[in-house]
DNA sequence: CTTGTGTGCGTTACCGGTAACGCACTAGAC
DNA sequence: GTCTAGTGCGTTACCGGTAACGCACACAAG
């Protein structure tokens, strides 16, 4: 770790061997202008035969600039519908140079300000944040150092700089009237993450929107206090058919819960969808070997990534954006509803 | 980005705003010793009321060690076993004061490399490197520069410094035995990755010696040039049983390819496991809800990236570690074979 | 009263780059 | 032949911290 032998090699003595001085090797290695063809040559000889690895810290320290580092937020790591977006965005970051400090913050923005407070010690270039919603003082952080802020994955109609997302409550009031237009009316909801309500709250608000339009309410409503997944899905169902026997159909909080409340419906020997419909969002791979088609909504969390990163660099560089945008979504009909 | 009055509050305004010297300011940030009690709480107070930002990047440079980031490869970022992987090691370098530099390598060696010589410039006190094999350009980069590695996911008992993984083969050959202990002897093979074989390729190998001990051979494999996944899982038994009617067993390379394929054969009509077996890897949640328990290996993922995360912040320590860790795994037998 | 040992702090130099500026030299315009 | 503009490069100062060192002062031991 210390002043031992590694990375000894820096700009200076690659300079001294290509008989330069220190400044024009750094305007070869930055293909900055002021360096004759040959020199270039000369530097980039020394620099492959020394093994000279740039140092990014030093460059950034000696420029006044930030770094190229984009801070970026996500609710879990394990969550493959966030990982796409994660990989998206570290793919388009990395082809304009920049690096991406991930960090999770559970849906807690508690957890989220401990981390960009954290994160803006090393000076980045931007953040992409995904909470739902921020405390106070993250908000504050981000307002007093002017940072070009993407708030991602819900859309957020008056954000703090840019917001890139899905309009959820639209996906839910989408698939209410879908839901309706097929014929049910009594209509359950299945959902988890209690304790932390995130986008999946909204979708259902817009659900129930749309059952308002038909002057209709939500039969029952089961939210676990548990991250979503499978098995949630799966005894969340068991939980709310226990409380209300005679429901036609369910809307749930995701594509993972839907599954495993379609496998709860098929242990119970129901029919989908004549006993009871079963709806989802966000078209995970795993619905793909269901036996039927799962009626969800499609999303494209890759097209969410890509132009987060986008909007973003576009930002930075004080390019025209526009502080909303809306990623496009589909209602996918499928044969469970 | 430039010198506008983002940050403009340094150490030295902390400092003169407190009436001591820069340097007693930083001593006090970095809980060094020597100053007073009361010198602390008033260079603490004006932190505080200036919203003094501390700069990791110029504490970094300053300083002549390595920076507290910690580069980690992940083959992808939307692989939910691998998300949780990166959580854990997130968490636990957290913990200890370092930052995660995460990047994806699509389990090209390639692409790793050209990754771990964009990480190496930010001057990281450690790597954790997933992918089942390096480049030349890699190990040599790596040694150059005496870096701290953990080579996760994958055991290597020859590591470049430090290994934390599942022993692949013996996951395959013990899954390998139970299968025929069962009393199967016509198995077949699916997996994924046929471009860039990784450990999936090890425990398939494991589970032919263990069929070799028995005097058996795979009747049939299926390798798809694809990623692993549920969709793959099914198409690939589709193929497999087209091409050979009678296997009696299907191993695959992961859960979720078992998952698709035990879907396929239930569309099929097929009963599982009388008229075949089947049998995955890594117990992945989705499993948790199919009408059968799946039989598949366990593994802790959160385990192994803990244990990475430990291990190499004690080898950047100078702690004494173990070069090789395994991190256990259990066969869970289940009733699909 | 001297000596030794901390404690609390300031001073100075430095980390490895980059920005700003200046200067010699070249080539074309007049 | 002089003037001008551009090219190629070096010099100097500086970014915001930290390490190393030194020094004044307090207090205990001899």
């Amino acid at each position: 770790m210390s002043k031992d032998n590694r990375f000894k090699i820096n700009l200076l003595e690659v300079a001294k061997a290509a008989g330069v001085s220190k400044m024009t090797a750094s305007r070869v290695l930055r293909n900055a202008s002021g360096f004759s063809q040959a020199t270039r040559e000369r530097v980039l000889r020394e620099v492959e035969r020394l093994g000279y690895v740039p140092n990014r810290i030093a460059a950034t320290f000696g420029s006044d600039e930030t770094s190229t580092i984009i801070g970026v937020s996500a609710p879990y790591l394990s969550s493959s519908l966030f990982g796409a977006v994660l990989d998206a965005t570290n793919l388009a970051l990395a082809k304009f140079g920049y690096q991406t400090m991930i960090g999770s913050h559970e849906n807690r923005p508690e957890t989220e300000e401990m981390w960009v407070r954290n994160i803006l010690s090393w000076r980045p270039a931007g953040l992409i944040l995904s909470a739902h919603q921020h405390t106070r003082a993250t908000r504050e952080l981000i307002k007093q150092h002017g940072i070009p802020v993407a708030e991602i994955w819900n859309l957020n109609t008056s954000p703090l700089d840019l917001s890139i997302g899905f309009n959820h409550a639209d996906c839910g009031f989408e698939m209410g009237q879908y839901v309706i237009g097929r014929g049910h009316t009594r209509i359950g909801y299945v959902g988890a993450d209690a304790d932390a309500p995130g986008p999946g709250a909204l979708r259902r608000q817009g659900f129930e929107a749309a059952l308002a339009t038909a002057g209709l309410k939500f039969a029952a409503i089961e939210v676990l206090n548990d991250r979503p997944g499978f098995y949630p899905g799966f005894y969340g169902t068991e939980t709310l058919l226990h409380r209300a026997k005679t429901l036609d159909c369910i809307y749930y909080q995701d594509d993972a819960m839907a599954i495993g409340g379609y496998y709860y419906c098929k242990s119970q020997g129901l029919s989908i969808p004549s006993d009871i419909g079963i709806a989802g969002w966000g078209n995970i791979e795993a619905a793909s070997v269901l036996p039927q088609r799962l009626t969800t909504t499609i999303i494209s969390t890759e097209a969410l990534g890509r132009a987060a990163a986008i909007a973003l660099i576009k930002r930075i560089r004080g390019e025209p954006v526009d502080d909303v945008t809306i990623t496009p979504t589909r209602l996918a009909p499928g044969n469970t509803v």
